[in-house]
DNA sequence: AGTTTTATGTGATTTTTTTCACATAAAACT
DNA sequence: AGTTTTATGTGAAAAAAATCACATAAAACT
């Protein structure tokens, strides 16, 4: 349903090789170079950069900056997103506090709890009733949320969302959620993650080539 | 390198659903309420199965406690797998009070920290100075590690790792890593996850069909 | 100005993943 | 016991993703 989503992963990818490659003072860089930094096949990078469009100079490589300002106008950087915080429980707090977003242009403009006492409309994000989840949703046109409520929560409240107009969602709530075709899941499930880790380390799915004698 | 690495992840998202529905009483499933429990194509669950040798009954689908029990030992859920985490910021924090990897057998045994004022030996999980971590991972023979330092400090932290003897890493530090083939890791990027989001959400690259008009 | 070099951009190819579709076998019913 | 029903298990087919390979064009060099 959702066209080349690997494509927009890698260009997220893309732009934090990048930044990092500009930090350290690089200005170009070439296909082999940049897939090098990002843990892909260069060809990968070319037909990416050819699905969105994004046109190097032949022999030349890339401007860095030109490339990273192509990036971020498709990953939508040119403003700063809000976002909101669905559940202040052990994650959603890391995330409140979690400075890695900032730095990209998304910005968690309010908290939501549903027990009153971890409510702080003081805090430099405030923290309000799920009450008021929808008013605020609304009356901010807000788009976009983090969901990090328990399981049992989760449905329901993705529900909520839903109804006052939230169109993405990304989901730490350990259980798979259903929503309308237009509203966009992603799903971050780190038990799963973790247990896939598990899998490949100790089964011997990874043996290489065929067993012999 | 690692094959049907999707069909793990999946396993994992049955194992979970499979909960799910036993909680509420089910006993016994058929291919498509797990793949509709689980949000997949009925196909695929069986595919997944059979890729892993997991069989059911003709007619009478899946008993969950039998179905349960085989991709449980497939994921390795007979015994606590022990796990150390290294950076015990803010991340690194939350995922040490998580207590979603304790019920799918999961335990952080140790925790450490490059900075002195956090360490805390007595602690429940204890927070041990970094320079003990390599003689802590031969100690104890511990194969797999939560990587959450600062990007800057990740690669370098990722070398002791693999020196030490860890086999799999799930890495929250904002960067791609290199380590030798042997070794598994899995990169949970929250921002990428985030921007992938805002993407679908914004762009118009989900609009369904060809464009007309 | 002409030649060589070199990295892009993309059709073609390969590989991987997903889905289809149906033969098969077990259960249910008569 | 025989017939019908129904869901598995898996080859075959389709779709999607990744990679190859090369024509092309721009830069560098003579």
């Amino acid at each position: 349903m959702y066209a080349f989503k690997n494509s927009v992963t890698r260009l997220s990818r893309y732009k934090s090789a990048l930044k990092r490659l500009k930090s350290v003072g690089v200005v170009k860089v070439f296909s082999d170079n940049l897939a090098d930094a990002a843990g892909v096949n260069p060809a990968q990078v070319r037909k990416d950069f050819s699905v969105f469009g994004i046109s190097g100079n032949k022999k030349g490589g890339y401007q860095i900056d030109e490339l990273l300002a192509e990036i971020e106008t498709l990953l939508c950087k040119d403003k700063v997103q809000p976002v909101i915080l669905v559940g202040n429980g052990n994650i959603g707090n890391a995330l409140l506090n979690y400075t890695g977003f900032e730095k990209e242009n998304i910005k968690i403009v309010a908290a939501f709890d549903a027990d009153d006492n971890k409510l702080n409309s003081e805090a430099t994000v405030p923290i309000y009733s799920v009450d008021e989840m929808e008013s605020f949703i609304r009356e901010n046109q807000i788009k976009l949320a983090i969901l990090a409520v328990p399981a049992l929560a989760a449905q329901e409240t993705l529900d909520l969302l839903v109804k006052a107009g939230i169109k993405g969602v990304m989901n730490f709530s350990p259980i798979s959620l259903r929503a309308p075709d237009d509203i966009y899941i992603n799903h971050v499930d780190l038990e799963m993650e973790l247990e896939t880790v598990i899998f490949y380390v100790f089964s011997n799915a990874n043996a290489e080539g065929p067993q012999r004698g």
